[in-house]
RNA sequence: CGGGGAGUAGCGCAGUCCGGUAGCGCAUCUGGUUUGGGACCAGAGGGUCGCAGGUUCGAAUCCUGUCUCCCCGACCA
């Protein structure tokens, strides 16, 4: 490609509405344009990264035995009613009316759209299984985009969905997911993990997300030292590497005292000098699902340093979403105290207990009377814990749940999430077949998704230095990028050409600078564009007899003589394929 | 949804408090000089100041409404 023939411009100041510094190159090097909020056009350059992407994961998953089909971003109200997640995805489906007055809405997910389309044809035991992909257009109404492709409104995933007999069908194709995810990851060629994780309102019960590792990355993951085994902090049980046991032998009289102002858990530990660790706090949360008339209210104990974890308290409370916690004037009328001064004692509530408790005794609580508290609390004396169970927030440090060492923290940028659904939607929307003894039996099946876009700019995220992108060969626009530094000079301009036609034809990509610009110009955008490699050519270098090839990455220069430069670099290419 | 900030030329911004002919840098166009890490000089084009009302002789500026965008939060007990 010609850089006068495509369309290409690039940004000299950082655009005012971006934060992360991937937005910010994709920005300034034209690769994207935002639209709308979380809504973009992609450019050219972006738009060969993705095409690139999308053929790896089509060649992983064709060679898996996976078949391609397309499904269509407008769906029909009935459908999803089926499944109930016409409103139980809320806000997050885009609904409208066509002129007739139907309801719409715009493809979030496609569990609905293939189940359908699979009952119809699925018969026989003899049809399955069949895995099924498409890559497509999704559109979720996110409550706040943010970070460019990172959340987008509209973005490009490719979900795959597969169709099994029985569970240990459905558990080998997700197994065979879980390869195909690893294979893709690698020949990316970025620093990924997977690790366990929460299925969401996806539903399932078995759920892996791969994480391309990033500063930026909105999700918190734990690893363990020898890398067995790592989880989404959402799921990631929390076992202290010192058990935290208290030295009292006895338990002491149950004693009220005031704490005229004291509020926050730190307040407390420096009133009465005893550490944050060794004090208990009481939350409050409705158990009732989103949108419900009821409050349903809870109470969760957490020793004062620790997190609740809301996706764990979600799993234990049985609900599709995190819940929510009550407001002030709802903990007031269920504790008759404000919050701050609210624990456990006395309350007709069910009380859920962080298994880090368990091992306290004669703490400190509220005593659910303004400005004062209890002292010489114990459960089971003092009240009677619904259940003990763990719901706080595993940290760096914490023990691996596999027994082998401590857990490290990282950030990661989730780019695909494979589930086992069972029968969850097989069951729902009627999909079964007949098995050997005729018998009807419900389909099995798992999902799996990957963000094509959001991959793309994730890369970015992690592979990028001062000047700009630097793109693995894997996906990068074009394998090279020449400069002519002198397009005015015959000579120059010709070699230059005869290079660029030689290199493509041996299959190497090159994006050909041919401007008339001054060469600092295009050794910015050169940098900023991030090729692999980038090839100056002069009037100087070619009546020397030497042509430099630049490593993107190292800033490496390696000056090569005008016969070798064609196997030079395209042999650099495939070394790095 | 709650809190904060911002909409002025393609991009980045000043001007708004204190109303009086629309500005700067980059980019673009013309001419010239330059020519290996975002050149220089001279000139030019480009804006219903987000939108709608209102106040005023006069509004980018004051008032009301509205739309859009950005950031933070939704874990205080």
């Amino acid at each position: 490609m010609k850089w006068t023939k495509s369309y290409i411009y690039t940004l000299k100041e950082t655009p005012a509405d971006a934060e992360i510094v991937s937005h910010k190159l994709m920005v300034r090097g034209g690769y994207i344009k935002k639209v709308s909020q979380g809504i973009f056009t992609y450019g050219p350059l972006a738009l060969r990264s993705i095409r690139k992407f999308e053929n790896i994961v089509r060649e992983e998953l064709n060679k898996r035995g996976c078949v391609e089909i397309l499904m269509p971003m407008v769906q029909p109200k009935e459908l999803w009613q089926e499944t109930n997640r016409w409103s139980e995805m809320g806000k997050n489906l885009l609904k409208f009316k066509n002129r007739t007055d139907q309801e719409f809405c715009l493809g979030a997910t496609h569990e609905e759209i293939i189940t359908d389309f699979i009952r119809r044809d699925i018969k026989s035991y003899r049809d399955l299984p069949v895995v099924l992909y498409q890559i497509q257009t999704k559109y979720r109404d996110e409550i706040r985009p943010r970070f460019g492709l990172l959340r987008g409104r509209e973005f490009l995933m490719k979900d795959a969905y597969s169709f099994d007999r029985d569970a240990d069908g459905a558990i080998q194709n997700y197994k065979l997911q879980y390869a195909a995810y690893t294979a893709i990851f690698k020949r990316l060629g970025v620093n990924f993990v997977s690790v366990k994780a929460d299925s969401g309102n996806i539903g399932g019960s078995m759920s892996e997300e791969f994480h391309i590792l990033a500063e930026a990355g909105e999700d918190a993951l734990l690893v363990s030292e020898n890398g067995d085994f790592a989880a989404n902090v959402e799921v990631c049980p929390a076992i202290d590497a010192t058990p935290h046991v208290s030295s009292d032998k006895e338990l002491k009289v149950l004693e009220k005292f005031a704490t005229t102002g004291l509020k926050s858990i730190d307040d407390l530990s420096k009133f009465l000098k005893i550490e944050a660790k060794n004090l208990v706090k009481t939350l409050f949360y409705s158990a009732a699902e989103e949108g419900a008339k009821d409050i349903k209210p809870v109470c969760v104990l957490l020793r004062g340093s620790d997190e609740l974890n809301s996706v764990k308290l979600k799993t234990l409370l049985d609900l599709s979403n995190p819940p929510l916690m009550l407001t002030d004037e709802e903990v007031k009328q269920v504790t008759t105290a404000w919050p701050g001064s609210c624990g456990p004692v006395g309350l007709k509530i069910p009380i859920y207990m962080d298994n880090g408790v368990e091992g306290l005794k004669n703490y400190v609580v509220g005593a659910n009377e303004d400005g004062f508290h209890l002292r010489n609390v114990n459960h089971d004396r003092d009240f009677k814990p619904t259940k003990i169970a763990d719901l706080r927030t595993a940290r760096h440090g914490d023990k691996s749940p596999n027994g082998k060492g401590l857990l490290k923290s990282y950030r990661g940028i989730e780019v695909g999430h494979i589930f086992y659904l069972g029968s969850k939607y097989s069951k729902v929307m009627n999909a079964s077949y007949l098995n050997e003894k005729s018998e009807a039996t419900f389909i099995e099946m798992g999902c799996y998704g990957i963000g094509i876009s959001r991959t793309v700019q994730a890369v970015i995220e992690q592979c990028n230095d001062k000047d700009g992108i630097i793109w693995p060969v894997s996906i990068a626009p074009f394998h090279v990028h020449i400069c002519l530094l002198d397009p005015q000079d015959a000579e120059t301009a010709k070699y230059t050409n005869s290079i660029y036609e030689e290199l493509l034809s041996l299959g190497v990509e090159c994006l050909l600078d041919d401007r008339e610009e001054r060469p600092g110009v295009k050794f910015k955008d050169a940098d900023l564009l991030g090729m692999p490699l980038r090839l100056n050519i002069g009037k100087r270098g070619v009546s020397a007899n030497e042509i430099e090839m630049v490593i993107r990455k190292s800033k490496e220069t390696i000056k090569i003589s005008l016969k070798n430069v064609v196997q030079e670099v395209s042999s650099w290419v495939k070394s790095q394929m």
